[in-house]
DNA sequence: ATGAATGCAAAGCGTTTGCATCTGG
DNA sequence: CCAGATGCAAACGCTTTGCATTCAT
C-alpha cells in the first residue's frame, strides 16, 4: 500500500474506477458529480475510513455533498464488491477499499493507543482454508482482528 | 461446549459466578436481584447472545428487568473480563460469556443463513501468535469470523 | 444511612429513509 | 423525458444517561 510509488498508485485508482463505472453501467446506475468525487476518493485514500472521514474529505471539493449520499455510496460500493465494512467496536463503521490487486488484509490493534497495523499472512489465509474446507464451507470473506499491546515503549499509551 | 455433561456445566457455571462476586467485592459494587438473575443466566446460556435476547430470557423470572440493567450488566461483565462484545454486522452486539476454562473460540458464519459456528482451532491460534511476536506485539484478544457459504444444501437459503 | 443499583423515559449517536428537487443518459 | 441521484430533515434502532426511587451493606 504505502510502498506504492504515485504512478503505480494512480494505476491502481483508474482500474478501480474503470472497473466500478463498468459495474455502474451494467446495472443501469449512474454516474454523478458527488458519487464520482466521493469514489474517486476514497480509492485514493486507499485506507479504512469512516463515513464522517469521507465526507469531511470530499467536503474540501464539493462542500455541499450530504452524509446520505456519502452512506448511499459506501452501501453501492459495499455491494459492488469494492469495499469491505469493517467494526473496530469504537462505535462507527469503518470501509476498506478493494483496489482488485490487493488480497483483502486483516487487522493488528494496539490495545493501547488503537493504532491500526495491516497484515497479510500467507500461513495464517492457508489454515483457515483448511479450516473451512473441513467443516463444508467455502470461504466468501473474513475478518481477523489481533487485539495486542506492543512489547517495547514505542507505544505512546503505556 | 455442547458436549458438556449437565453437570459439568453447572460446575463451570458456578465456578464463574463465584469468580465474578468476589470482583464485585473487591470493587466495592453489590449484588442484586436483577444482577445475580443476568450474570447467572448469561454464564448458563454459554453462547454469544444480544442484550435483546438476554432481557427476553431474564423477563421470563423477573418481568420488570428494564433493558437499561441489562445493558448497564454486561457493561460491568465486559469491564470485569467476563463477557466479550462481538460485532457480527447486522446492526446489534453480541456478548460471548467467558467462562475460565474456555479458550476463546472463533466463528464462522454462513453467508446465507447467517447460522454461526464456533470452533477453536491450535494451528490457526499458533499462526497468530508467531505473526504478533514477530511484530514485536502480545496478544490480547483476537476477533476472527469466516464468513462463508456451505457446500451442500443442508443450508436452507440456497 | 449512604453509596450503589434499578426502572423509566429521554437523549445520543451512527445510520437509513421519505420526499421534493435536480440531473444524467 | 424519466428513472435514478441528491440534500435536507426526520425517522430509526441500538445503546447510554439523568433522575427519582429502592436496595444492599
Amino acid at each position: 500500500m504505502s510502498e506504492l510509488s504515485k504512478e503505480e498508485r494512480d494505476q491502481r485508482v483508474a482500474e478501480a474506477l474503470e472497473e466500478f463505472y463498468e459495474r455502474l453501467q451494467e446495472a443501469g446506475l449512474k454516474s454523478t458529480k458527488q458519487r464520482d468525487l466521493i469514489v474517486e476518493r476514497f480509492f485514493w485514500l486507499d485506507k479504512h475510513i469512516s463515513a464522517d472521514e469521507l465526507l469531511e474529505d470530499v467536503r474540501e471539493y464539493q462542500p455541499r455533498i450530504g452524509y446520505a449520499t456519502v452512506y448511499r455510496t459506501l452501501k453501492l460500493l459495499t455491494e459492488q464488491g469494492f469495499a469491505v465494512p469493517k467494526d473496530f467496536g469504537d462505535g462507527q463503521t469503518r470501509y476498506d477499499p478493494i483496489l482488485h490487486q490487493d488480497p483483502q488484509h486483516d487487522h493488528l490493534i494496539c490495545v493501547d493507543c488503537r493504532k491500526i497495523i495491516e497484515f497479510n499472512d500467507d500461513g495464517l489465509n492457508e489454515r483457515i482454508q483448511t479450516i473451512a474446507t473441513a467443516k463444508g464451507y467455502a470461504i466468501r470473506r473474513k475478518k481477523i482482528e489481533l487485539y495486542a499491546e506492543c512489547q517495547d515503549q514505542e507505544c505512546p499509551n503505556k
